[in-house]
DNA sequence: CGGGAAGTTGATATCGATCAACTCCCGTGG
DNA sequence: CCACGGGAGTTGATCGATATCAACTTCCCG
């Protein structure tokens, strides 16, 4: 397995070597960290940054009736808080969902990086956009999309985002959440993912078990949910490379499949 | 009327005569925009960066369906789209909501300030991370907050925030969106937004007429619906003096309908 | 072998969507 | 000055998706 720093940056920028050497320097020393462990607390000013190099981590912020909205899944390579050092204080929880390796990075490494190797913090920065994008499409789901296409929806990204960090096979990949963290992504009940779930399953869309999400066609379930991948800004150079070479490139590349 | 932009940079970084001096230049011109004008559109890269001197603009992205979500409301101050020329594409939609004076900015300029005045780099990045704060903060609504809580505490936060830069009197500001708006907001029906807003008013929670809010009770308004500003982070500099500004009210002024 | 977490099922209640009018407001042109 | 027209706002009736409540089962792990 790659490291997936590496190869999620690779989706937006072109990494020569040296910035490879750096960026596998930078990711060196990993901290285990066990499931279900609270990295980062709302409402305390954050130390070091966290990066996902294996396993899966929640960002999420809890109301006062003690509902919960997960905001974000942090997968290998993902930061969980790029950003948060520069606010005097943290708004939301950063929790692992399985056993993690994760690497601490102190700000000042950050700092220093941006400062000295523009091209990374161009990719660093670019990554913290496709992040946001992803917020938005997420909330442009929670408001607007039927319950079932918003499940079909995230399976589809989920297994997207996974493949782009060579995390997963070709149809399948780890989907470590509970049924009870699914329903706070997607915000419904739990009771309510469970019957949607089955929904999916007897329509032949998913397979899921054993925390393994299985998709027999992924063309079919991206049109059951009108999945779009654009907003995951994974095909940034591949686009730009096929555009300079044979093929005039397609409007969405999604229909293609 | 002092500069917007001043004014909520402001919150987050004790800024020098001289970086006012810049940032008053920056913002010198402006440009007119009428209402209903879209400003960037989803799918054609940007060009200029866009600030809002006055007036109100939403971004927000559409479904195939026709579906709308606003994710943003842009008040003066803020930026449309500092982050998105990094971004290949942009995937969302601008548009102003009231007629607005708005500045241009080429993203080479932005570069430049970035690169030559790190303090006011860093204030920008500030202002992102709080654009982001306020993301998440509807999401959570989105999903977790009962409709008419989450119509009150987008009158809170309109009020603050139009408060932040120095726009609207004690208890009221303008609030330009149309009920159809303010449902594309919400995640709501605008049918249902109307009832919403008739419980609101029954409740002499809000005033809301020919476009301007009052609240009579901003206390009461934010107890109604759990507001916590905190994820506004107007109070950084100056948390003590400012975050408690909203004192238990007169009986009296409450009866004034 | 036992216990707790995760998942499953059924019955009922409710919030908000949908459909269909209708009114009010305001600006525009005759 | 009035008539018209369109957008915004308002109202009522009905329907459906999802929450809620209350068991129950299965799985996993010590």
């Amino acid at each position: 397995m790659g490291n997936p720093l590496i190869l999620k940056l690779s989706h937006g920028i072109d990494l020569d070597e040296d910035e490879r050497a750096a960026l596998s320097a930078l990711t060196e020393r990993t901290v285990p960290s066990a499931a279900r462990h609270v990295i980062m607390r709302a409402g305390e000013p954050s130390v070091n940054l966290h990066l996902i190099m294996s396993g899966v981590a929640i960002r999420y912020r809890l109301l006062p009736d003690g509902g919960r909205q997960i905001f974000a899944l942090l997968l290998p390579g993902d930061f969980c808080d790029l950003q948060a050092h520069l606010l005097d204080h943290s708004d939301h929880y950063i929790e692992t969902a399985t056993d993690c390796a994760i690497v601490e990075i102190p700000p000042a490494i950050v700092d220093d990086l941006v400062l000295t190797r523009s091209r990374l913090a161009r990719a660093l920065w670019w990554a913290t956009l496709v992040d946001e994008s992803v917020t938005r499409e997420w909330m442009l789901g929670l408001s607007r999309r039927p319950t079932d296409k918003r499940m079909a929806h995230l399976f589809c990204e989920i297994l997207l985002r996974m493949h782009a960090v060579g995390r997963g096979e070709r149809d399948s990949c780890a989907m470590p959440l509970t049924q009870a963290q699914l329903a706070d992504v997607l915000g419904i009940t739990n009771i309510h993912v469970n019957r949607v779930l089955q929904e999916l399953r007897d329509r032949d869309l998913i397979v899921l078990k054993k925390r393994q999400l299985l998709v027999p066609d992924l063309p079919r379930l991206q049109a059951f949910c009108d999945f779009d991948p654009g907003y995951l800004h994974l095909g940034q150079r591949a686009r730009a490379a096929e555009s300079r070479g044979a093929r005039a490139p397609q409007p969405s590349s999604a229909r293609t499949l």
